[in-house]
RNA sequence: CGGGGCGUGGCUCAGCCUGGUAGAGCGCCGCGUUCGGGACGCGGAGGUCGGUGGUUCAAGUCCACUCGCCCCGACCA
């Protein structure tokens, strides 16, 4: 039974994203701000899960973080060529102060690889100031012309780490170590999202970049959605902003620079990823709240005696669950059930006045909606049993998006499977077209090519497209 | 930025065609009864009708402009 105020998935999915972000509490339209957002609480706190994972696996791969100037001066953003094209059309910009106009006008920054190349260059002299780690948590800028709360907005939340190194081997690895052990561990393991992890084609690289690695994953409509970038910028950023250092023999070499990034729209992938009609579903290592406990009594005497029975179960519980009790006595019990499962809370303990006298709880679990995911439990040995079930829920959750990714992926040897395909999911098929190729594609069937998969066949094959035979496949799909 | 839809108490919407001084349900506040899957009764508060300008004796209603939101498309994390 769906929830009230959520429109159905199957009826409308833009609609019900929507729904969920509004019934979820976890933002709200800054609607005197084109295309901004307020992240409510609930949604505030759910960025912050992100950061802190985030940060401890930045941080334990060497790096350290910073922050840069939010107005770019424009001269700045000018200096690499592709870059300037990439983003020109988004870039909003200060040109006056107190009604006078400015002598050089600044931008907003849509990303910031030029003013930190700018000071990467001041800073970096010698081969031991190589390699250079550096992250900042920041906020951007992009006059987008559609914007989706979470997935696109003007202004958005991200870390965005820069390096420099001495080598292009340096700049590949560091690339691919972001790829890898950051983001594909902290998607897959802490926000339980499956990701496809590869090579972006030129056409679909960071502007600047000299080649950028994506990890993209399926949202239940089968569309296919960015989770985060790395770019190796090869030297075409060094050589821009001058970024140079003397090497052992004492020859001035250019560096080699690299960027990634990871944003709020990870909110937007975790509401489609894993929720439901009932509404938000979050995984437990990411739940701000992973147990919500909804005390039942009907008189004084109960609640005295449930209240006792909840405060001395939840005494275990400190350092271990991120709980809290619901103790609105406005509220019926029902009514409350039903909140929180619209919230997402992974688990729900109740206790009445049957579990005080049976020893017992009911525990249910937000992956099973409903009286379904409900079971009585003994009061001894509860906090192990939550501690197991969270990490069961996590699990579930992992595997039931990954079998659904598996479900709505198929081979496609032509253009009409190629198509047929598409509307479901993922396309994998065989691929040796041009960029303009590529473009023909998107125009006749709204797709794109997501990644060049790291997992390539043994055996070549036929281009879906030219026939032309080929050792490379391709993941094409309609994207976000 | 192009095409379509929509802005009226906190929310969902009616009223607009055919101008006459603003309504419903839910929510909110108070009191009482309730409480194991969205409780009920009684009483009450709350709206310069997105904004600006115009037409008119009179504008939520008609006209123009503008801002914002939603859907589709092109651009993108």
């Amino acid at each position: 039974m769906p929830k009230a105020g959520i429109t159905p998935r199957a009826q409308d999915y833009s609609q019900w994203y929507l729904d969920i972000v509004r019934e979820a509490d976890l933002a709200d339209y800054a609607e005197i701000v084109r295309g901004s957002i307020v992240f409510k609480p609930t949604g505030y706190a759910i960025w912050e899960a992100i950061q802190s994972g985030l940060d401890l696996r930045i941080k334990a791969t060497g790096h350290v973080n910073a922050y840069f100037p939010l107005l770019i001066p424009k001269s700045l953003l000018l200096k690499e060529a592709e870059h300037v094209e990439g983003f020109a059309p988004e870039v909003a910009e200060v040109t006056r102060v107190s009604g006078v106009e400015l002598a050089e006008p600044y931008v907003i920054r849509p990303t910031s690889e030029t003013i930190i190349g700018y000071f990467y260059a001041k800073w970096i002299r010698s081969w031991r100031d190589l390699p250079l780690l550096i992250n900042q948590w920041a906020n951007v800028v992009r006059w987008e012309m559609r914007t989706r709360p979470f997935l696109r907005t003007t202004e958005f939340l991200w870390q965005e780490g820069h390096t420099v190194h001495a080598t292009e081997e340096d700049a590949e690895r560091e690339t691919l170590l972001i790829l890898h052990d950051v983001y594909g561990d902290f998607l897959e393991n802490e926000m339980a999202i499956p990701v496809i992890k590869g090579l972006k084609t030129e056409k679909e690289k960071f502007a600047g970049a000299l080649r950028t690695y994506a990890l993209e994953a399926m949202m239940q409509d089968g569309r296919a959605l960015q989770a985060g970038t790395s770019h190796n910028l090869g030297q075409n950023f060094a050589k821009a902003f001058d970024i140079t250092f003397s090497d052992q023999n004492n020859t001035i070499q250019v560096a080699w620079t690299t960027s990634w990034g990871v944003s709020t729209r990870l909110i937007g992938a975790l509401i489609m990823v894993h929720s439901d009609d009932e509404g938000l579903v979050l995984p437990p290592r990411i739940a701000p709240t992973q147990v919500v406990v909804v005390p039942i009594y009907k008189n004084e005497a109960e609640k005295v005696s449930v209240m006792a029975t909840v405060a001395r179960l939840t005494a275990e519980w400190k350092g271990r669950i991120r709980f809290k009790v619901d103790g609105r006595d406005n509220l019926s019990p029902g009514f409350k059930f039903n909140e929180w499962e619209l919230k997402g809370i992974p688990i729900r303990v109740e206790i009445g006045p049957k579990d005080v006298a049976k020893e017992t709880v009911a525990v249910a679990r937000r992956d099973r909606p409903g009286r379904e995911g409900k079971s009585f439990i003994p009061q001894a040995g509860l906090t192990e049993h939550l501690i197991e079930l969270l990490a069961d829920i996590q699990q579930s959750l992992f595997t039931k998006a990954l079998k659904f990714r598996e479900e709505h992926t198929f081979f496609a040897t032509n253009l009409a499977e190629l198509q047929a395909a598409v509307e479901q999911g993922f396309a994998r098929c065989y691929w040796a077209g041009s960029k303009e190729d590529e473009q023909r594609i998107q125009t006749d069937f709204k797709a794109t090519i997501r990644a060049i998969p790291f997992d390539q066949p043994p055996t070549p094959g036929p281009c879906v497209l030219t026939g032309q035979e080929t050792t490379q496949q391709v993941i094409f799909a309609r994207a976000y």
